[in-house]
RNA sequence: GGGGUUGUAGUUAAGUUGGUUAUAACGCUAGCCUGUCACGCUAGAGGCCGCGGGUUCGAGUCCCGUCAACCCCGCCA
């Protein structure tokens, strides 16, 4: 194959933004071939860029040496080509490409470079490929023009949420990739130091101390588009490496924080969808989150809010409900589905197996019929009961009613998750629309399994500092914490931070962390509190998450241009690899033999 | 660590109760075609049925194991 080189020639227009305004002009037009209709006298050319297509036809009365040299173009051939803009006459308009009522003459062929035959095509009309052989074959995929929207849209996101940034007086500022592993929180991925053999860096899960450190630098409002690392198991928005829009500010209460990031959210999706965010956001209490719909991401697009039945099941005749509400930290919730009688048995057994995966025990249902319940639970409750739990949940004949019967957290979670699940099945849950929601007011700590607890945001969080004098227990203890909710989606969460020593101090003997542990660990940062630090509060958003909704997105891998699998690997580069013994030896490593 | 789904030409899929030469569409190759745009017509090439073992006269199909991708639980301050 004969190849020509670029020259001195230079590209005049994008190929998609050709139109009727640039009938008679010469243009020069480079690209690849997306297809090509040979019909013996005249080639057609669809040539594609990353904004779109054009038609440029090749015939002998155009020029005669382009003609015959297009009989050689295949499929993502480079070319380049000069010609002149024609208006098609109206029976050649196509009104299905942008640029359908123009075509280029070609006068001019380059052929830049050839393509061997690819594992798949380009266009978007093709069958679905899998994802293995997407993720293979990446840099084909990524020409696909799904991908190319993706990852255009999430370059102006950014740049968006840059200028918003700015505009509001922040400044970008870098963090180390390479820092030092911190307890709790996820898995960190290490990386052994060459000339300090025995020690490791860890890649950051985020750069929260980093930008507490910037504040008390006294630089006032920091953002950063940053990278953040976390060895944990994958989700279908969950990658070991994501991206957050991380910012910081100081001498502000968690009001200014939540206004100026709920601008800068809508002014995102404005700019990008044209979508119009209400301003303000709704906020609301963890605690309220929990109790009516389970869950600290409630998707609020639509209703079938939880009721709590547990001081009326105490001393029902139905023992999986009393005894769950007598119990320690036992609860009894419903869900009311309006019009949710027409569920088959099958549905119902479906849903028994689905609040299963949340460890829940079984799901307890009640039809309303005109004749009254419908349950095989029906026979365990009195006429009182039964009304003032129709009463309570406001069902209505044609009704169903599903409940939760258990510890609080199996509850929470069975019925958090069914709720969702519901509304996926019925469809109440429209794509286009965003509904947004504040989460405040979250606990300081969570308890863990083995008796003790840890924070639920980060050891650096606000106490209510009132809570810190009257709770009983630590879980009852508030933070300042906030999360911002999109469809039942978090998108992220922020927080006021502690930035008076003996607060932090208090915090971290709460914890269980020894003086010197503290000392050993953040001792950088305890003397930054000691230097004059100013309150400062901040939030950090899923650049990713938020893509995902931007753009449609089923999975985070769809906004990322070399996303891993779920077993944490590229299957484009092969990483993680194996390396070489003198690497290891360099950095005194040694492997040993896995155990199986 | 656990539960589930999937794996058959380059791609996407079909393949019946275990039975003869494993189908189709798209793509690819060659030829023809001056208005197509999912161009059309003719011909052709293309297979480790993920991999390993077993049952059987005979396995794409049944059994066991294993690998990979995906979804979920746990995990993710």
């Amino acid at each position: 194959m004969q190849l020509d080189p670029l020259g001195d020639w230079k590209r005049s227009d994008y190929l998609e933004h050709l139109g009727k305004a640039d009938l008679g002009r010469q243009v020069t037009l480079m690209g690849w071939v997306h297809s090509r209709r040979d019909h013996g006298g005249v080639i057609f050319v669809d040539l594609r860029d990353h904004t779109g297509m054009a038609q440029v036809v090749f015939g002998p009365q155009h020029n005669q040496a382009s003609f015959e040299r297009a009989q050689e173009l295949r499929s993502e051939y480079v070319v380049a080509i000069k010609g002149e803009v024609v208006a098609r006459s109206t029976d050649q308009v196509n009104l299905k490409m942008k640029t359908g009522e123009i075509e280029v003459f070609v006068k001019e062929l380059k052929l830049l470079n050839g393509c061997t035959a690819l594992p798949f095509q380009i266009g978007d009309l093709q069958e679905s490929i899998t994802e293995k052989n997407r993720l293979k074959n990446r840099t084909l995929d990524l020409r696909r023009p799904q991908m190319q929207h993706n990852l255009i849209l999430r370059s102006k996101a950014a740049h968006v949420m840059r200028n918003y940034l700015h505009e509001h007086g922040f400044f970008e500022f870098e963090t180390p990739i390479l820092t030092r592993s911190t307890p709790e929180g996820a898995r960190d991925y290490l990386v052994p130091s060459r000339v300090n053999p025995g020690h490791f860096y860890a890649l950051p899960q985020s750069p929260q101390l980093f930008k507490q450190l910037l504040m008390v630098a006294g630089y006032d409002r920091y953002y950063q588009i940053a990278k953040c690392f976390r060895d944990e198991d994958l989700r279908g928005n969950r990658q070991p490496e994501f991206t957050q829009i991380d910012l910081e500010f100081a001498f502000v209460a968690p009001d200014d924080v939540m206004t100026l990031v709920e601008g800068m959210v809508a002014e995102l999706f404005e700019k990008t969808l044209a979508v119009k965010v209400e301003l303000p956001i709704r906020r609301m209490l963890y605690a309220d989150a929990m109790a009516k719909y389970g869950s600290d991401a409630p998707d609020l697009r639509y209703g079938l809010e939880l009721t709590d039945l547990t001081e009326l099941s105490k001393n029902c005749g139905f023992q999986v409900f009393s005894q769950a509400a007598q119990s320690e930290g036992g609860l009894v919730k419903v869900m009311c589905v309006p019009g949710g009688a027409d569920f088959s048995r099958k549905d119902l057994d479906d849903l028994t197996e689905f609040v299963k995966i949340y460890r829940a025990k079984g799901l307890a249902w009640v039809k309303l019929t005109p004749e009254g319940w419908q349950s095989p639970i029906t026979k365990f409750f009195n006429p009182e009961e039964i009304a003032e739990i129709n009463q309570r949940t406001g069902a209505k004949v044609g009704d169903l009613l599903l409940f939760g019967a258990d510890k609080k957290q199996v509850v929470n979670d069975a019925l958090g998750n069914l709720r969702k699940e519901v509304a996926r099945r019925r469809k109440l849950a429209e794509d286009g629309r965003f509904v947004f929601c504040w989460v405040t007011d979250f606990p300081l700590f969570e308890a863990t399994e083995d008796g003790g607890f840890h924070s639920c945001h980060h050891p650096f969080t606000m106490p209510v500092m009132e809570d810190m004098e009257t709770a009983k227990h630590p879980t009852d203890i508030r933070s300042i914490a906030y999360d911002l909710v999109l469809n039942g989606v978090e998108l992220g969460g922020g927080s006021i931070r502690i930035h008076r020593p003996d607060i932090q101090k208090r915090v971290f003997q709460m914890l269980k962390i020894t003086d010197e542990e503290a000392r050993e660990k953040f001792g950088f940062l305890l003397d930054a509190l000691d230097q004059g630090a100013p309150p400062h509060a901040g939030l950090a958003l899923g650049f990713d998450r938020l893509m995902m909704f931007l753009t449609g997105a089923e999975s985070i891998r769809e906004v990322i241009a070399f996303p891993k699998t779920q077993q944490a690997s590229c299957l484009l580069t092969e990483a993680p690899g194996k390396v070489d013994p003198a690497q290891l030896k360099e950095l005194n490593l040694a492997l040993r033999k896995t155990q199986s």
